[in-house]
DNA sequence: CCGATCGGTAAGCATTAACTTACCGTTAGT
DNA sequence: ACTAACGGTAAGTTAATGCTTACCGATCGG
């Protein structure tokens, strides 16, 4: 039940941004932050969210973290929105179905 | 580029028993409303949040208005995460053989 | 060791956003 | 026409949240 958690952390603008700067590939905390328009703990603060709706991940690298994209939480957004889909096709199904008589 | 709005209608807890609710088909206002822990004029201003994401639609019927799931902006919410897990599971491929080395 | 880099945490502030009550326009029924 | 049902909108309050600055612990290089 982590899709909640998922929506309303990529819900934020900032946090979106912080998301998609790990897409091509994992980043410190340095360099995430690097051309946002916000402070680095702001960008720390958003980090934490992230990991906590499982869409990234942290590990250690020395005196740095390495911060990446999580496949888990994107898996059950994903799913909740298949979920979601399916069932207003069968409604609109029946829609179709009350139309036709 | 309406997968903003979506996200950030979804990720209200109010907004999203709301649009389930509207899952299994069209319902009147007062009928969303019925078993919601929050007062009826909420309800409107969340379908309206609704409307404007693209996630829901209205239609007058007397003097009530019906509203139903719009697959519009579901559409485009799937599609910004299907993208998105496309690009990272190229991440995750060249992660793989930067680890190979 | 010692200074410097890296980054998480705390405290406080300001803005947003979810809710309430009160109100008003519109349609339907008698 | 009058009343009732339906529901959108306005105004105001409160709680959540995104941000900042200040601080501190941990790790690496000299």
């Amino acid at each position: 039940m982590a899709y909640e958690e998922a929506l309303q952390a990529l819900a934020d603008p900032t946090r979106r941004a912080i998301f998609e700067r790990l897409r091509k590939g994992p980043l410190p905390v340095g360099r995430v932050a690097e051309g946002l328009p916000v402070s680095r703990p702001a960008v720390s603060q958003h980090l934490r969210v992230l990991k906590d709706a499982g869409l990234v991940g942290e590990r250690k690298e020395g005196t740095r973290r390495v911060y990446s994209v999580e496949r888990h939480g994107l898996v059950e957004l994903r799913q909740y929105l298949e979920r979601f889909w399916r069932d207003t096709l069968g409604a609109f199904k029946a829609e179709a179905e009350r139309g036709r008589r």
